[in-house]
Formats: structure tokens, sequence, C-alpha cells
DNA sequence: AAACCCAATGATAGCGCTACCATATCAAGC
DNA sequence: GCTTGATATGGTAGCGCTATCATTGGGTTT
């Protein structure tokens, strides 16, 4: 019971191993046994092996807040999502989080879409940690949040979308282009009554815009439009298709802003015994897994979510690592993925 | 140009405004400035006001790298979850993320199922930051992992599952009771011959079991039991229903080990025009959002993954701020929901 | 042989914050 | 008046690490 014996777990102190203690323990300084962890090449091999040899004794693990302090980088990725669980981005989160975790890197979860309150707390928790970069799903229309994140000088990325103007970097693909294409594609197909099937989204917005542009500039009738609301659900699917057959029967394919409205389309075709690509097509937007083995298999579009995500992840760390991005935009296209659901 | 000008931004210093610039543009000492930021009712009006009036002035956002090397108190919890892109598990994250948002916590984000050498890595890389706590999806079973946790001292919470000897703390539901209740519930509704799709997964291994024995300790035929693999798409399924109608055609309910394995029943029962529920019954097991307004809608096993998820940060955060928890297992149930596709 | 270089190691001084202890002030209590 | 105690503020010393600048002791070079 004497003050002598230092009793490590203070108060003060977190009682786990320090560099310092790997350190006495190979009879080395400090310093020395930082570089033999983080740079081993700049060390004797002799050392390396003294020093590895007490990390593996003591089972010391350094603490990246010290280290991020000290060094002013965090290693720490910020990732924005929408609150909304929409599957489409996971597999762009996942591919960054893979291809981050590969870098040394770890990613922060932080989600948009609640109030504007919240927002502006969820920016100051991320600048607070000092990520070398930020993702955001999607992109970030000029406000305060913009601005401030302009001022915290941290690298961003956007995503899922194409402006001219993008905070610092940008990956994504055009909205109306797709919409245009879609167009052009049904046109082609030989269809001639169109209905869409939207969310209330911005986005979706350019898309519809870009839709009933090629359909009028070719003579066609405008498409009659459904605006779902916020609500992507099968059920919201389910109820504009039941809009559709009431206000237009005539309609013979519906364009959806997502994969999942697509497959409540097509649920209350069939329970309505209207036959799918027959009576009416169908199209989607995602390609969610699932989608291309279903009966009939859905003709959507495909954008490659796990291409942005390692994409947005090596930009991140380019930058992180004081490397320069050029170019700064990427467009990393789509594709019309055709099967079954318009013949 | 000349050296008495500071010029802030060095190699060592981020340049960015410190709780010192904040402090002195007040008047008081950065130790106050510090209590009118994280202890406002420590301090008097006049300071605060002025504090509160620096920090606008200069956007100082604190630095919570060198907050929590300072305090031991990270603020971050960190979730580990597998990376298939299993859209069950995100309503659990989402709802934890949230409720650690509101307490000031961030989530950092860990994927599992990668090799175990990845999964070493991604340990080291959890506790070097230190977090106030760990969230695993699933429970972690005997070895180097679980040592390594335990002895790092970090409140965990398993989820998800039910077990006897959990690490720390448990927040899950018994699949043996599921595969049981499942059985029940089929036998009861005069289901006679059965059939059981299921991955590859330790957690369906015990449901299958129980279910399998509710069979037989009844006196029925045991179930056919295909095994899809990793896979767990809703192809998987379809081929899965092909096999049990080919080694056993006389299977009159068919019980999955997810949603979207009995997605893919019901579409491969449809192809071949037998009709769910009249020739066949499907129950599926999550109860993603879209099954509900599918047709049939799909009779399955709910799981409040929100509740978990919500749960869990509860736990995480007492256990962060030093108060016990107890008692450490919560068994949140499940609930069987009866639709239309099991008459 | 003097000058130089380079690789390996170490000492020092922070990074930006908070724990801990010290001090100052003032009202209440006797 | 003097102790007591509460309240408000400040000083100091780290948290555990790395940037930066020495220092050492061989080799090279001409």
């Amino acid at each position: 019971m004497t003050d002598k014996e230092p009793s490590k777990r203070t108060r003060r102190s977190s009682g786990a191993i320090t560099l310092r203690d790997v350190a006495m323990l190979a009879g080395v300084a400090p310093i020395t046994a930082s570089r033999a962890i983080n740079t081993p090449n700049q060390v004797s091999p002799d050392v390396l092996r003294k020093v590895q040899e007490a990390v593996q004794r003591t089972g010391y693990v350094p603490n990246r807040m010290a280290g991020g302090l000290a060094s002013s980088r965090s290693k720490l990725i910020a990732a924005v999502v929408p609150s909304t669980v929409v599957s489409v981005f996971m597999e762009t989160i996942e591919s960054l989080n893979g291809s981050l975790f590969d870098a040394g890197y770890q990613l922060m979860l932080g989600q948009s879409g609640y109030s504007a309150e919240r927002e502006e707390l969820l920016l100051e928790a991320i600048i607070g940690r000092r990520p070398d970069g930020i993702f955001l799903t999607g992109i970030l229309p000029p406000g305060k949040a913009r601005t401030r994140l302009l001022a915290s000088g941290i690298p961003v990325v956007e995503t899922w979308d194409l402006t001219p103007t993008p905070i610092d970097m940008l990956i994504g693909f055009s909205h109306s282009d797709i919409g245009r294409e879609v167009a052009q594609f049904l046109m082609q197909k030989g269809y001639r009554q169109f209905a869409i099937v939207r969310a209330e989204d911005e986005r979706a917005d350019r898309r519809t815009l870009a839709f009933q542009d090629a359909l009028t500039s070719r003579g066609f009738t405008a498409a009659l439009e459904v605006n779902v609301g916020a609500s992507r659900s099968l059920k919201s699917g389910r109820e504009a298709m039941a809009r559709i057959l009431k206000e237009r029967p005539q309609v013979d394919a519906v364009f959806c802003s997502s994969d999942l409205l697509a497959l409540g389309v097509m649920t209350e075709a069939r329970a309505r015994h209207i036959s799918v690509p027959n009576d009416i097509a169908v199209m989607g937007f995602g390609d969610v897994p699932f989608v291309a083995d279903m009966v009939p298999a859905l003709t959507t579009v495909r954008i490659n979510g796990g291409l942005i995500g390692s994409q947005a992840a090596g930009f991140l760390i380019d930058r992180a690592e004081g490397r320069p991005v050029e170019p700064r935009i990427v467009d990393v296209g789509f594709s019309i993925v055709e099967r079954e659901s318009t013949a």
C-alpha cells in the first residue's frame, strides 16, 4: 500500500499500455519504438525485433487519439448518409468502408435527413473529430452547412449526383441523362403512353423533368406524374399504380423512382391481373440485387454503387495524404439493364 | 514577411481555432472557456455570454481528439456489422446511431465477415480509437478476439442472439424459441409436411434444430432441409424451392431463414403456377418493410431491430458514464406476424 | 586525412484539451 | 469578528503520441 508502487490506473491515466511501456521493455527510446511500429524500415532489424516482441508481450495497441492529435491526421473519414433506410446506398458505404479500412482509415457514420438543427449538430460533431475527409451521399446545396464545410478545409466528396459547382470533389452521374435515356429507351421499344412514379426528392425531380422533356420534344404526351412523397415503400408503389389505372388507364409504360416502387407497381398490376410487360411495362431505378430474379425480372437503371464508394475512398485518401486529385469531378455513368418487365 | 507575425499554420499545428483563441477573445482563462462550453452552469452568466460570443465569432469547434485524450473518454462507440448487405440490421444500426447521437456520441463502423486476419486488424483498429463502447451484431464465440476484447476493458453489447455467457452485455432473442414456435404455429395451422430453407449460419442452425425437434417430438416427419450456403439471395430461394418440389413434392409449408429467401420461394412457386398459400404455405424471417404489402403478404417472424439498437445505445451510454447496467442480459423477444402466405 | 554523407537513435517540445488543485470572493452562521 | 462553505476563476501538469531538430558513428569521397 505504498505510494512508491506506481499503481497505474489513476483518474488521469487510462491505465492502458502506452508506447513508453513498450519502449522501456524493448530498451529503446519511445520515439524509436514509434518508428519501429509506424515506419519499420527506418530502424535496425535488431530494434525492430525487440520492439515487436515487446508489443506482442504487452498486447500494446497504439492510441489513435493521441497519434491523431500529435500529427493532425485522424485517419478518420466521416460519411453522411440519409436516415431513410435505402439499401441502394449500402453497397456504396460498404465498398467505401472496405477501401478505407485497407488503407488504415476508419469510417464514422452520420445520418442526415432530420431537422435543420440536427443537421447543424451533425456537422459540428463531424468537424469536432477532425476527420481527414468527408463523404456525402448526394450534393450539398448552398447554405450554412456548405459554407461551414468549405471553411473547415476538410476534403469533401459529394456523390450520387453531378453538378458543375461541387464543394470539392464529386463522383456521380447525371439524373437528367437518366431521365432522358430511359424515355428514349421506352419510346424506342414502342411504348406511347407513359406514367412516372416518383418520390419527393430533388434528384427525382431532375429525372422526371428530363423524362418529360424527351417525351414532349418527340411529340409524345407528357407522362402522368404520381408523386408518392417521402415514402418510397412498396405500398406507395401499389397505390401509385392504382391511381395510374384510374386516371389514365391507357398508360403502357411506367418509370419508377426506385426498384421498390417498381415492385409495388408490379404487385398491384398482378393483383389486378394486369400482365407485365404484356399490358404494361415497368422500369425501376437502382438495380437492387433481388430484382434480377423476380418474375418478371425488372428492367431497371443500374448504378455502380460499389465503384462510387471505392473511387471516393481513393480520392479522400489521396487528399488526406497530400496528393492532389485531378480531375475532381467524375461521372461514373449508369446503364439500363433490360430484363423482362419491358418487352 | 517577418517572423514576429505569428503566421498560424505550421507543420505542427492544424491552424484551426483553439480553445485558447476563444478564451483570449472572451478575456478569460482557457479552462474557464472550457467550462463555459462543457458545463455552462458552472460559470457566471457574464462569462457564459462572452464565451458564447467568442465561439460564434470565431466558428470554434472543439477538437474531440484532444478532449478525448485528456479525459480518457472518446465519446465514440464502435459498431461491428456483417459485411453482407443485410438490411435486417440496418434498422438496428440506424436506431443505435440516432440514440447515440442524441447523447453526444458518434458511431464508428466496422465490417466483419472477411478473413480471420482482417478480423484481427479490425479489432486493433477499434481498440486503437479507445471507444467508450462496442456494439456487436451477433455474439462472439470464445477465441482470441473475445479474449482481447475482454482484456481491453471496453463495455461490449452483443446482440441478435441469446447466450448464458456473454462477454459483457447482451440484447437479443432466442433463435431456438423461434424455431420451436414457428413449428408449433404451422402445425397448429394444419400443415403436415415441412421444408426449411436456410443459410449457412450458426443462428439458422439453432432455429432449424429447434424447428425439427418440435416437429419430431409431436410425431411429424422431420422437415426437408435445404441449405443455401452463404448466399441469401432471392435466387437461392428460387433454387431451393425447385429442389423442394423435386425431392419432396408433398411439402405443404416452407420456413425460410430470411424474408428474401421466402420471396424467392414464392417467386418460384408463382412461376410454376403453384398457389401460395393454397398449395403451399411460406414463412419468412425478419419482416423487412416491404413483405407486408406483397401479394400474398408474407407471414414472418418480426424482430424489433429498432428496439435492440436504442436499448444497446442506452446500455453503452450508461456504462460509458459510469452507471452500472443490471440486468445485463435482455431478451427482446420476437413475434410471429400472420399474413396471407399461411392460410 | 579532412570533409562529407547517411542511417540509426535520441531529446525536446508540443498537439488541444481537461483533471486536479489552488486561490479569491462573498454571504451566512455563531 | 472569524470561521465555514459555497461559488467562480485560474494555474499547472499532464493525456500518449509525433514533428522537429540534434547527435552519434560508421562509411565514402576526393
